[in-house]
DNA sequence: GTCTATAATGGGATAGAC
DNA sequence: GTCTATCCCATTATAGAC
């Protein structure tokens, strides 16, 4: 009787103590996968060496994930989630044109800055081809570039930035930005530093911020 | 002593010929090669399945490629070979500066879309660390890029163009440029097209060179 | 130079004890 | 949930006949 009743005494507590747990193990695991992901590509990341970096075994790891292709959709899924977050940034068309696109700059500069390995896997996934994650990019991702290019569109028409094409002004900011996390191997070895600065990146805010801005001046009446 | 004279009657002739005919064929397989690894990564790509596109035999293209490194190294030093050649038109300083940038976004746009699984093996490399070829990048292309940025503060110094960040502004052109071979999937999914097209590039072009030149200030000519 | 055969390795995945 | 043990398969690479 004591035992039964030991039994059904905590038994939420004790479930959800245990999801709790489960959920930060699983965490801590993508956590350390998106960094492998990125080192190694899809298919040169082993779950041994996944495992070894988060502390735990192989098989233990495959508890939680029960197969590769899971442990890279979970690290592709909360990636994306980030990711969004901060690019909705041109959705309210309140402010200005000039201050929303710098903080627009600004919000994808400094992803690239706190969480380079995201960036890098997303990069290679949609580089290779993204067979494994088209899908979820023609979902998730399409709609808000699309909405994106919508609004600048509206600025256009109300007169408030140069006539240009905004679609291609919009890959040109994403590109910008995001090589600060993709290529930055390579532009350590230009600046001939260990790695990029926070003065790195203010420069390249500045002039990011400064080519969009003088690319959407409405252009003076010619004599 | 017949069959001595037939050993040595054309020798020359014959070595010669083998040695075009091997050429050709490391050349296809290197061709083949590339657009396997820039859609699998370097892990992700069997020698396998290269020599079955390439139409021989897996042990026949370890003859001529002993390892799956060496025939990596080969496409990674004819990737780097094509995009140097298309790189040193900043090099020479007799034209003026809004003329040769507007050559330079061109030749790299052009690169992007005649060579676009060039550039993606290349991304690919430089993502993931260029943890194999960083020696290389280091002597071969750091250096002229470091010949472009000099170009451009000479410029400065010479009050040709606005006082801006070299370096960072190259950084941008570079990313621009390159995001059409590199992202094209994803923009594909934007324009919603099956890929993309010469008008894509050329409205990409505008844009771009648009950018450019509003950023260093350069009077544009009214229409 | 091209083939068959085969080593040798590594990695993904499963089974089952505890 | 974690461990040991194991299976199975793909892949790189080599050996040797022709």
């Amino acid at each position: 009787m004591s035992t039964i009743a030991r039994a059904s005494a905590e038994p939420v507590a004790k479930i959800s103590r245990r999801v709790l747990n489960r959920d930060k193990l699983e965490a801590d695991i993508a956590a350390v996968a998106v960094r492998v992901f990125a080192e190694c590509g899809y298919e040169g990341t082993s779950i041994a060496d996944v495992a070894e970096r988060a502390g735990l075994s192989k098989q233990n790891l495959m508890y939680y994930y029960p197969s590769k292709q899971a442990l890279y959709q979970r690290v592709l899924d909360e990636v994306l989630d980030e990711w969004l977050a901060r690019m909705e940034s041109l959705a309210d068309a309140t402010q200005e044109p000039a201050d929303m696109l710098r903080a627009y700059v600004q919000a994808k500069l400094r992803f690239s800055r706190e969480q380079p390995w995201a960036s890098r896997v997303y990069a290679m996934e949609v580089i290779s081809g993204a067979q494994l994650y088209g899908a979820q990019i023609q979902s998730r991702v399409v709609p808000l570039l699309r909405k994106d290019i919508e609004v600048f569109e509206q600025w256009i028409a109300a007169g408030k930035v140069a006539p240009i094409n905004a679609t291609h002004l919009l890959f040109a900011i994403w590109a910008m930005t995001q090589s600060y996390a993709d290529f930055s191997t390579q532009m350590v070895l230009v600046l001939n530093r260990k790695q990029l600065t926070k003065k790195d990146f203010d420069d390249a805010e500045k002039v990011i911020v400064n080519m969009v801005l003088a690319a959407i001046q409405v252009p003076q009446p010619c004599p």
